[in-house]
DNA sequence: CGATCCCGTAAGTCATCGCTTACGGTAAGT
DNA sequence: ACTTACCGTAAGCGATGACTTACGGGATCG
């Protein structure tokens, strides 16, 4: 549970989600990030060091480019904290709802 | 895809998943959230706000107190998001991983 | 070797965020 | 009616964040 909070609010940022879209197709130079952004290029670098600190992309050196990519496993524990948030509050939900209902039933 | 920027906006405050996770248990009213948590009634307040405006949370008067809730609708849009994502985001890694194991075979 | 492309980092700026204290307004209890 | 509980909002402040321009260092090609 500790890299939730980087990961959360890495993908807080709607440009870095965007980075993460463009990752999402395949690996990418940082240039070819950064085209297409309506950000600049420092601008790009500075959010993938936040997405690597965070464990959503992995780096790799390519000659003079660096190739960043997706890491997979990196989305593990944000999408746990959600899965296991959305089934305690849907069970809850449910108990809630037939709870008022037997209520209703009770005093019409 | 218009909510998902509020919804990862108000996720990626610690602070509110900790009031999310509260809500999950069950509704409660604002002095009860604020009970146990690190930061003021006030602050709480704020931050149920937040968590209205993203439609993660409902609210309803009874009496003097508001009692919050969890919207379990309110996730949905965030869990599309990631979900899509890591979809297409694993579909592309394993393509890469066998056009390099093709390579492989091609140049050992 | 020099020019050029690739990129990360430093410094600085402007906006936004999260928090606090202080206040006002509505609902219930005596 | 007066007090008490419960809550939202305003104002202000310190901190963080997202950007920009400017620089410097490594890889590549002539």
């Amino acid at each position: 549970m500790a890299y939730v909070n980087a990961a959360f609010a890495a993908v807080a940022d709607p440009t870095r989600r965007q980075v993460l879209e463009r990752l999402s197709a395949g690996p990418l130079a940082v240039g070819q990030i950064a085209t297409g952004l309506p950000v600049s290029r420092p601008a790009v670098s500075q959010h993938l060091k936040v997405l690597k600190d965070a464990g959503l992309v992995r780096e790799r050196a390519e000659g003079a480019r660096r190739i960043y990519a997706i890491d997979p496993a990196g989305l593990g524990p944000m999408r746990a904290w959600l899965d296991q948030f959305w089934e305690t509050a849907l069970a809850s939900f449910q108990a809630e709802a037939e709870r008022v209902h037997a209520a209703e039933k009770e005093t019409p």
